[in-house]
DNA sequence: GTATCTTTGCGTAATTGTTACGCAAAGATA
DNA sequence: TATCTTTGCGTAACAATTACGCAAAGATAC
């Protein structure tokens, strides 16, 4: 039984939220995505996304529907883009406010048999073809993190609390796709005196292991307020 | 009498789409925009926008609206940010996909009386406080357009095809806010190969007047297909 | 016609930032 | 105790940016 109590004056399109998640794990950028449980592209991956409530904005849209269908909170996320192609969706008209989110992939290892109907982590040079504009707004969200990278220090989010300098290293290399001399490097993050060092080092490695440091967010905060600017 | 033709299963949003264009003339920039005929907001001014159609996409909608609304076509025109806060409209639940445009002012010198009910130029500083919530778009515009003329050769579009360099110089300083060096400008600009020199000279002022030149926007797209990036 | 004024247009020096790379120290293993 | 790998810090070579001097062009004043 279907009943249609909502009507208006002029046709209106549906509104949905989509949200492109990145991990990153053993020197590789991954994607959480969804296997689409129902028609259309049932059986095809997908982005985890749903239909906006009339009660919450977009931004909230997106981080509720990316706990229900993945378990994931308290994450970064960011409004990439807005996609309203006329057949986007063969459902009918629906557009889309598409958001990207970086996951400390350590926290949220997620199993199968979750209430996600079968959520799974692939590496980026494995991603299978997507349901509906998916491809492309993977394609947009991949640009954004590689451009936005390298000015705001969001590659953070994507390390544990603690991380080692050689980690953080690895996971700019992987995502700007281009290798960085180590001790240049060391220098640039460490000039801006936003690490904070545990004085602590990796134990159980055959050679002298790593210190931690980890990210002063507060100090960040204060900074940028009076103009600073993070650059790799 | 009210027809409502359009029944739905949930409730839907209502999807709008609002422009903001920047203008530059007389060494400063200019916002167009629209008096507000009918309530919400009668009398107060804010960007040209509307409702999306159903056989449209957002960018069509914004070109639309911008053309119905001022006669302005033809133009950059570029996403912004979507906004979706609740109570965002007094209307009801209204999402709007915002565009910022750039336009060169000598072509769309806008005259009262046209289908606009009431379209004016305003210098940046003395925006009156706008409808909805213009105010808090037109701030995230600026912000894009400060930050993406260091990177982009969006500045051409705010000028006529041909300008001299201190038009272009005048032009950067406005939007950034800085003063730049005059020879240290004229050589980054030029050493990109980008302009084209007309072989042509300002006449009628009391003094040596400036070579004119064009922006080859066809050489630049070959080269930024090739990865050359402008930066000033 | 000549001097003067303002602005354009081109050069070079000083400074700063980026890249390349040598080497000692730490921590484990042989 | 020697060896191995990786971390961590330094300094030299190079490139880019910034600062600024000065001649030339085009108009006006005398």
């Amino acid at each position: 039984m279907e009943t249609n109590n909502y009507c208006y004056e002029y046709p209106r399109p549906s509104v949905t939220t989509d949200c492109v998640i990145f991990g990153f794990d053993a020197g590789e950028l991954k994607l959480l995505l969804i296997e689409r449980g129902i028609e259309p592209f049932k059986g095809i991956w997908a982005f985890p996304g749903g239909f906006l409530n009339m009660e919450e904005n977009s931004d909230e849209c997106a981080r509720r529907e990316l706990f229900e269908e993945t378990g994931i909170e308290n994450v970064f996320i960011e409004q990439l883009y807005t996609f309203s192609d006329v057949n986007r969706d063969p459902r009918g008209r629906v557009i889309t406010v598409a958001y990207y989110a970086l996951v400390k992939l350590s926290d949220f290892k997620i199993q199968a048999g979750d209430d996600a109907q079968s959520a799974k982590w692939f590496p980026i040079s494995q991603i299978p073809s997507l349901a509906f504009d998916h491809n492309l707004i993977l394609r947009m969200a991949l640009n954004r993190l590689r451009s936005k990278i390298r000015y705001q220090p969001i590659g953070f989010e994507l390390l544990s609390e603690k991380f080692t300098l050689p980690e953080l290293q690895n996971l700019y290399e992987t995502i700007l796709e281009k290798q960085l001399d180590r001790r240049n490097f060391r220098k640039k993050i460490l000039e801006t005196h936003l690490l904070i060092d545990h004085q602590e080092s990796v134990k159980g490695v055959p050679h002298k292991g790593a210190k931690y440091f980890s990210f002063d967010k507060n100090k960040y905060k204060t900074l940028s307020e009076r103009g600073f600017n993070f650059e790799i």
